[in-house]
DNA sequence: GCATCGTGATAATGCGCATTACCGTTGCAT
DNA sequence: ATGCAACGGTAATGCGCATTATCACGATGC
C-alpha cells in the first residue's frame, strides 16, 4: 500500500518501489534504444520492414543481460504472443494413490514431453469437483492462460469437450475419444485385446470368462470390443460379467463366479483384479496356470516385487504422455495437422508373465 | 492470419472473428454499463466509495452466467490482481521413475493442498538442465505468472534462492534450508534420528555402522547430525561411511563393509539400501535381526509387497506438501506471519518393522 | 537538383482488466 | 433558493508487451 502511493506519487523516479522490476521500457532507457526495438531484438524478428543491425542487437542483449531481464509472461500472453505453457486437467485428481499408477507414468511423459519443446504445464488443480468429479468450466477457470490443454480421465463430459472446441482451446486428450472434433493420443486397446485373446484360445481354452468394468469409458469399451472380435473369430461364447462399479474389493464375489462358470480362462479387465484372482486360486488350491489361466488387459505399473506376473497387456503410459504433448505441439504451431495424423493410436505390447497356459487335459474333449 | 484482417477492418460489428472471446466490455454493453462496473461487480468491491446496488449487480451476474465469461487470467495478473496460481519448481525431474517415490507423495500432498485453496499449481518443467541440474532463472522463465513458488529438490542452489528473494518472489521450500531468508515446511529429520538411533542402542549395540550420502543437502545433514547427537548421548562410536555417490547399485561394496566392521547394527540413510543390505544378509545367511540389525533413516513410499517391513522413519511427505501449500498461501494472503511460522518442522514418526531386535548374546559382553 | 530507395529505427496502438479520481442526480435540511 | 451529502455510477489511466505504420536520413540514380 505505501508502496502503491510512493509509486503514485513518482514512479519514475525514486528508485521505482514497485519491486524494482525491469521492463522493456527500462531495458530500452539503458541501451539508448526504444521499447518497441527491445521487443524487437528479444523476439529475433528479421522479417519484412524490421531492420535492426546486429551491432544495435548485441547491445541491447548485453544490457538484457546485465539486467537478468525476463519478459513479463501476463503481458506477452496479452499482446498476443504464445507462452509455452501447456495446460493439463485431470478429471480425476491426479496423484492421490488409488489411481497413482494410471496418472504418475502419463505425467512422467507429459513432463518429458514438456522438458524437450520448453514449455510448462499448468495443473488445473483449483477445478472444483461436483458430483465427485472436477469440472473444466469453472467461473475464474484459467484455462485461457495455456497455449492448448491437455485432457486425462477415463471418461471425459461430452458436452465440456464441446465447449472446449467451441471456445478455440486447441486440446490434445490423452486417451481415445469419441467426440469427433477432440484430437487424441490414445491405445489401441481393440487390437491388442484381440491378440491377447487370439493368444489364450489359440492354446485351446473353450469355457472362457471375460470380468470387466460397467463403465462407459472409450477405453473400457475398446477392451470390451477387442475381446468380442476375438470371440467372433474363432466361434466361441465368451462369458461376461460386469464387476463391482469401483475398485471393487469385492473379488470374492468375482471369484465365485469364476469357479462356477467352470471357465479354463479368466480375462480380467483390470490388474488388480488379476492379481486378486490369483492369490483367490492359491488360496483354494488351483493351480495357475496349470488348472487355470488368467490374464489382464492392462498393467499396473509397479507390479509388487516378487509377484506373480500376470500375462497382461502393457499400455505405454509414458510414452502416451509424450505422444500427446508433441501433438499438441504441432497443432499449436500453426501447422496444419492432417486429421489422419490428430488421432493416434499406439500399439500395446503383451507382456508374457506366468498366468496362461493350455487348459487342463480333461477340460478338453 | 484472415482472422486479423478482418478483424483489423472491422473489429467491432462483424461477430467479432478473433475467437468470439467475450470480454468485459462485452459484458458491460450487454448489461447497459460501463467496463468498470462489471470489473467492480466481479471483484465483489464493496468498500469504501464504491456502491453499486443489488440491483444492478444483478443484472450484471446474469449476462455473466449467460454468457459464460470468464476473465482472463494474464489481464488480470497485468492488472495487478492475484491469480490463484502457485509455481511448482523441482531440481530434478519430478516423475521419472528414479525419484518418484520422493516426488509423488510431495506432489499429491501439494495438489490436495492446492484444491483446497483453489489455486492451479504451474510446473516449471521448461528449466532447462545445466550440468544435470535444472535452473530456475533462465531468459524466458515464467516464474512471475505464479503468485508464490514452491521449491522442491534434495541440494537448492543458494543463489538462486537468494535471487528469489531479491526479486521479491514469494517461495516456501519444501525441505529444511539454510538460507536465512527463506520461508520452509521440513522434517524433523534431527530429532527422528536421534530418536530411532537411541531406541535402537538402547537394546544394547554397541559395534555399530551408519551408511550415508555424501551429499551436503540439509535433510541429509540432519540425519547426520541426528545419528550424531544419539551417539555422543550414549558415548559410543558408530562408525561412518560414505556410500557411492548417487543411486549406488554397489551395495556389495557396502556389505563389505558391514561384514568387516563387526557391527551388530546397521544405519542406513537410505531404504533402499536397507533392503539391499537385508537381501544381502538372507543370502549370505545371517538373520536379520537376530544376528544383525538393519534401520532406516527414511521410507520407499512403497515397499515392494511381502517385502521385509525394516524398521524405519516414515517421514509424512504428504502432509509435508499439503502444509507447504498451506503456509505459502499463508504468505500470499498479505497476512504477516510470523518469522517462527515461517520455518516448519514436521515431527516424523518411526515405522516398527522385523528388522530391530537386540544384538546377538555373544556380542555383548 | 529532384525523385527514389534502402536503412534504422520509433510512435502509436491495443490486448483485457483493476483501480482511482471524479461527475451528474436526487433528496433533504437550512 | 441554496448548500451539501449520499447515491450510482463512469472516464481515464496504466500494467508490460507485440505489432504496424510511419518517419528521418543519407545514398543513389538520372
Amino acid at each position: 500500500m505505501i508502496m502503491r502511493i510512493i509509486t503514485t506519487l513518482d514512479g519514475e523516479i525514486m528508485g521505482r518501489p514497485d519491486s524494482g522490476r525491469i521492463t522493456q521500457r527500462r531495458i530500452a532507457e539503458l541501451a539508448g534504444v526504444s521499447q518497441a526495438t527491445v521487443s524487437l531484438v528479444l523476439n529475433a524478428r528479421t522479417d519484412g520492414t524490421v531492420r535492426i543491425p546486429q551491432e544495435t542487437r548485441d547491445r541491447i542483449m548485453k544490457v538484457i543481460e546485465e539486467t537478468r531481464y525476463v519478459a513479463d509472461p501476463s503481458a506477452r500472453r496479452l499482446a498476443g504472443a504464445d507462452n509455452h505453457i501447456l495446460g493439463v486437467f485431470t478429471y480425476e485428481p491426479a496423484f492421490p494413490t488409488e489411481s497413482l499408477d494410471f496418472y504418475t507414468p502419463l505425467l512422467a511423459g507429459i513432463e518429458a514431453g514438456a522438458e524437450q519443446v520448453g514449455s510448462d504445464l499448468l495443473l488445473f488443480t483449483s477445478a472444483p469437483a461436483v458430483e465427485g468429479r472436477r469440472r473444466l468450466f469453472h467461473e475464474r477457470n484459467r484455462l485461457r492462460l495455456a497455449d492448448g490443454l491437455l485432457l486425462l480421465g477415463v471418461e471425459m463430459d461430452p458436452v465440456e469437450l464441446r465447449r472446449l472446441v467451441e471456445d478455440g482451446i486447441r486440446t490434445v486428450a490423452v486417451g481415445r475419444r469419441d467426440v469427433p472434433e477432440i484430437p487424441y493420443v490414445g491405445i489401441d486397446y481393440v487390437s491388442a485385446s484381440r491378440a491377447l485373446v487370439e493368444q489364450a484360445l489359440a492354446l485351446g481354452h473353450e469355457k472362457v470368462i471375460f470380468l470387466h468394468r460397467a463403465g462407459l469409458g472409450e477405453s473400457v469399451l475398446d477392451r470390451r470390443q477387442g475381446v468380442a472380435e476375438a470371440a467372433a473369430a474363432s466361434g466361441l461364447d465368451i462369458l461376461d460379467r460386469a464387476t463391482a462399479g469401483t475398485a471393487g474389493p469385492d473379488t470374492a464375489a468375482d471369484w465365485l463366479a469364476v469357479r462356477e462358470s467352470g471357465a479354463t480362462l479368466v480375462i480380467a479387465e483390470q490388474p488388480e483384479l488379476a492379481t486378486a484372482l490369483h492369490d483367490h486360486a492359491v488360496r483354494d488350491g488351483i493351480d495357475v496356470p496349470g488348472d487355470l489361466s488368467i490374464v489382464a488387459l492392462g498393467s499396473a505399473a509397479r507390479p509388487g516385487e516378487g509377484a506373480t506376473e500376470i500375462t497382461r497387456l502393457s499400455p505405454p503410459r509414458a510414452e502416451l504422455g509424450a505422444h500427446a504433448v508433441a501433438l499438441l505441439t504441432r497443432i499449436l504451431s500453426g501447422e496444419d495437422v492432417p486429421a489422419a495424423e490428430r488421432r493416434l493410436l499406439l500399439p500395446c505390447p503383451i507382456t508374457e508373465g506366468t498366468t496362461l497356459a493350455a487348459p487342463p487335459l480333461e477340460a478338453t474333449r
